[in-house]
DNA sequence: CAGCCTCGAGTTCT
DNA sequence: CTCGAGGCTG
């Protein structure tokens, strides 16, 4: 290896600095400050100067942009602290209610306008990147909002977004922060990315929200560099080190970071301010060189969000106005009954394919009976499908008044297509059912492939097919059957498609799902009303399957999240022999049914059945973490304060939430106190 | 008793 | 993702 020189390191000091300057000015900037092949020659002599000293190539270095060797795999990562998402309006009167409602909810606290940042919302991929000592070290997908997938050595190739942060004059640089954008292609780079794909005889991307998932997510992150990709971000995550006390001064101090932020955001002092700036992104869709579905606004100081919290999986401070989604007409060839797991009948369309929001569509559910009456929807109409939420096709309506000749109207079935059984419908419910719960040809594969499915039983290796073939050759005729399959090895060997390696995997699998929580067997055989969440619940509750299955209603109300009507499902289901029969036969083949951990709730433990809200931010837990452990003591934490609140434990930069706390006369914990009171200690002396 | 919130169930395509 | 339904809070 060449020997490292002072002058060597000094050369490549000076050529990162420029090339990131240059780069900046091109890609954020817009405003090109040198030629395109200089660019190239700077570039090149810096990955020569690596090649030769690699001990030069440091996480910053621009040449970390350009991919190396392809990852072999992707790797979870947990967000630091989630990324939620938005509640959804269509239209004026929704974000006018919404405003009502903050303002209802600030109540005293409430500017007379309500100042919100509007920005356009950009239709890519939702990304994190976590910055540490100003270093970009994890950039990592959305995923279901707790973890994602690691992409960092494809989101480095993104030329518009800083390896480093720039240094800004009176602002320590964090110690560590997450920020968080989009992703997007910019549409030229589109068109040019398909022209290039069509000379090279590649089958053409289809549309440019999915090529960008893929081309993230792509493990050689060469074609990433190579992408016309762009980061813009636009909001945080966890911040240590660094604060700010507006959203819009956080949107400024990421672009002083070198961030790009998109055109057309802007602050907007009240609810008229916020509908006309709406309407003027909207004309200004067209211009935009990347695709956006519409905007977003967010109560523009931090005190205010803070007060305002969480609702579940999504803040209460911030709206997403989404565009009416792009629709298409096609043919609705017919109409099929499916039946559920749970009996009910569910009409679905045939249709000829069409392309629409970017996929082909050829399905789509037409929910129930007073849909297809309350939409005159019949089979042989032209109908225009549009993607709801852009996931899931959905028929908007039927162009009646093109159909050529009469068309019957559908006749909802009185019998169920898969067993002849007389269909039910309760009267205040919209449902059509199956009752033959037991006898049901489609109610059993249905419950079956639910039984295995990942959330329930989590058997890997059989899919829906697969518990098809195993029905239809009758090597199973229930759920319980599954666990004699070890002992007809060879007929499964029999079957289509079935080798040795995937029949040992299947076995090993079945195996493995004998000894799963009973909570997770509770939710696989399908009661009524009882989900994955109940289910859980109600093993917590009981401790034991046997004390389950013996609770009468009464008992059965005292769980948390029973009411009368889950707590008569249960008891019903408890009562059919058929079921009990089907417990049985689980147990006689080996399937434990494990006591769960009793939530045992220390009467004695300060926190029990007190609401205690926890408030700004603590030094030694997260939030999520710290209502965790209130829950585990047996109490409970809201997301705000009311009368009926405990205790407020206010960490550091509590907001509005203290003072409501003190104005209320709740009792205020340091973090200090709060963690000896989880210890059950007494708390050290606090001043008030 | 109403409105809010969470959970359950059904569903599409790659 | 979206709807509807059930449970809980005020």
């Amino acid at each position: 290896m060449a020997e490292l020189d002072l002058f060597t390191e000094q050369r490549w000091r000076q050529l990162a600095t420029e090339i990131e300057k240059h780069a900046h000015a091109y890609y954020v900037l817009d405003t090109p400050t040198i030629s395109d092949r200089e660019y190239d020659r700077l570039f090149a002599e810096l990955e020569a100067l690596e090649e030769k000293h690699p001990e030069l190539r440091r996480p910053d270095s621009p040449t970390g942009r350009v991919g190396g060797a392809p990852l072999d795999g992707l790797e979870k990562f947990e967000h630091p602290s989630p990324m939620l998402s938005l509640n959804n309006s269509y239209d004026a009167d929704d974000i006018r209610d919404f405003d009502a409602r903050i303002k209802r909810m600030l109540g005293d606290d409430a500017p007379e306008r309500i100042p919100y940042l509007v920005e356009p919302k950009l239709d890519g991929i939702a990304m994190e990147l976590i910055y540490e000592q100003g270093l970009l070290t994890v950039a990592v997908t959305r995923g279901d909002g707790q973890t994602g997938q690691l992409v960092t050595r494809n989101v480095r190739t993104i030329r518009n977004l800083p390896l480093r942060l720039k240094d800004v004059p009176g602002v320590a640089v964090p110690a560590r922060i997450a920020v968080r954008g989009e992703i997007v292609m910019t549409k030229d780079g589109f068109q040019a990315l398909n022209r290039r794909r069509e000379a090279a005889g590649l089958e053409l991307y289809v549309n440019a929200r999915n090529s960008t998932g893929g081309l993230v997510r792509n493990l050689d992150p060469k074609q990433a560099a190579a992408a016309p990709l762009r980061f813009y971000c636009h909001s945080a995550g966890i911040a240590e080190g660094a604060a700010w006390a507006t959203q819009s001064d956080f949107m400024q101090l990421a672009r002083d970071f070198g961030f790009q932020t998109a055109r057309g955001i802007r602050l907007c002092e009240g609810i008229d301010a916020v509908l006309a700036h709406l309407d003027r992104i909207e004309e200004l869709r067209p211009d935009y060189n990347y695709d956006i579905d519409g905007a977003v606004m967010k109560v523009d100081p931090i005190a205010l969000q803070e007060e305002l919290g969480f609702v579940s999986r999504a803040p209460r401070w911030a709206m997403a106005y989404k565009y009416a989604a792009e629709q298409a007409e096609t043919k609705l060839l017919a109409i099929d009954i499916q039946v559920g797991r749970t009996g009910v009948l569910t009409p679905v369309a045939r249709l000829e394919p069409v392309f629409v929001g970017g996929v082909t569509v050829t399905n789509a559910t037409l929910h129930n009976a007073d849909e297809l009456e309350r939409k005159d929807i019949r089979a042989g109409d032209v109908v225009v499908i549009q993607r709801a939420g852009d996931v899931i096709p959905q028929v908007v309506r039927s162009l009646a008044e093109r159909r050529e000749q009469e068309l019957a109207v559908f006749s909802f079935p009185d019998a169920c297509p898969e067993c002849g059984a007389a269909t039910v419908q309760p009267e205040d419910e919209v449902a059509v059912r199956c009752p033959n719960n037991l006898g049901c040809p489609a109610q059993l594969r249905e419950g079956i492939q639910h039984f295995v499915s990942r959330h329930a039983m989590d058997i890997d290796g059989l899919g829906e097919k697969i518990v098809e073939q195993l029905l239809d050759a009758t090597l199973i005729a229930d759920a319980a059957d599954i666990f004699a399959l070890e002992g007809r090895r060879d007929e499964l060997l029999g079957l289509e498609r079935m080798g040795v390696k995937k029949v040992d995997n299947l076995l090993a699998a079945i195996e493995e799902a004998r000894s799963r929580g009973s909570h997770r067997i509770l939710f696989g055989l399908g009661i009524r009303h009882v989900g994955e969440s109940s289910a859980r619940k109600l093993m917590q509750h009981f401790g034991s399957w046997d004390a389950l299955a013996a609770a009468g209603v009464e008992e059965l109300e005292a769980c948390e999240d029973v009411g009368p009507i889950v707590a008569a499902g249960i008891r019903a289901w408890f009562e059919q022999e058929g079921n009990l029969a089907l417990v049985g036969r689980l147990r006689d083949r080996g399937v434990v049914f494990p006591d769960a951990e009793r939530a045992r709730v220390d009467e004695g433990h300060p926190f029990a059945g007190k609401a205690v809200v926890v408030t700004g931010t603590l030094d030694t837990m997260g939030r999520t973490e710290a209502k965790r452990a209130i829950e585990a003591a047996g109490g409970k934490s809201p997301g705000s304060v009311s009368a009926k609140t405990d205790y407020l434990v206010a960490g550091a930069k509590a907001g509005s939430k203290l003072a409501k706390a003190n104005k209320l006369g709740v009792t205020v914990l340091t973090e200090e106190a709060f963690l000896s009171l989880l210890r059950g200690e007494a708390p050290p002396a606090q001043q008030e």
